[in-house]
DNA sequence: TCCCAGTCAGGAATGATTCCTATGTGATTA
DNA sequence: TAATCACATAGGAATCATTCCTGACTGGGA
């Protein structure tokens, strides 16, 4: 849980290797959300630093998750109505629990292989006439294993 | 362009088999939206009806659409940080233009059958495990013919 | 040490959506 | 046809996420 020098300095590494000066909220913000593969909020970032840094505002945050997505360390998601932030970056799909809005990375394989993280060849059947693709999101609606256990299979969202 | 009787009927037939009283304003919203396959937004629906019902309010758009997908007379949307409502309620997929916002409807042939439409078999190879999946949404993300005729393959948005 | 670009916090602004409430209206029943 | 009631509507306030604006601050190079 707590995170230690060797991770400062990875993340300070990474900061700069992407050209982001490494300030005290940025290392906070990157040393929350990239060391493993998650699903935030900017709000729950936001939340979450003001522990240890009070003074953090939500501006600084939406801005430095808006830089870290533009340079690559993370991915913008838009599922059930509210904004994530994956830190997860390679292709993969999602999962999203209808009931509780629990997101889960779900692999891409399992599928015809290259049909979802690449858009098929062009012109293929199925493919939007004279659109040029560059990428596909999948969303499998459904229910989380907890909601599931709690019965939920047709109950409302708390 | 002009909504004749038969129109009007229709819609009104509609309404009652879903259990919805047939009201001006739902007659109006359906009669924009129901008789053939479109997206739009609320905001997009309520500056339309406002030329022939100048009264009417975004509440009541808000509420006549979401009881429309609770009737399965649209879907919701989440595409591009917008919701628009589809009334096109078969199963397919979207694509949505990266550049402008604009969105297609994009058969869901062309894939592996039974892939995209309806989740795979429980339990197989990229199924989140303890999830009970009931759907999928996918968007393929890219540029509109407009846009890409208009040079815009790598231009920001208007 | 001075200067500058990049950052930050705070607050205002914006826009979508929902909630609340009094009033209006369609459908049912007598 | 009139009375009644549940459902709908309009209007406005409230909420929430996100963005914009501004002035102050900071680290690094000249």
């Amino acid at each position: 849980m707590k995170a230690g020098h060797r991770n400062v300095n990875a993340i300070q590494r990474i900061l700069r290797n992407h050209g982001l000066r490494a300030t005290p909220q940025r290392l906070a913000v990157g040393g929350m959300v990239l060391p493993r593969p998650m699903h935030v909020t900017a709000r729950a970032v936001w939340e979450a630093l003001r522990k240890t840094h009070p003074a953090i505002s939500m501006n600084t945050v939406y801005q430095t998750l808006g830089q870290f997505e533009a340079k690559g360390l993370l991915q913008r998601l838009e599922v059930g109505g509210v904004t994530v932030f994956d830190s997860n970056t390679t292709p993969h799909n999602h999962a999203c629990c209808e009931r509780c809005g629990a997101i889960e990375d779900v692999p891409a394989a399992g599928e015809t292989s290259g049909s979802c993280p690449r858009p098929p060849a062009e012109g293929a059947s199925g493919w939007p006439a004279g659109w040029k693709l560059t990428g596909v999101r999948r969303v499998w609606l459904g229910l989380c294993p907890a909601c599931r256990a709690s019965g939920g299979e047709g109950a409302p969202p708390a």
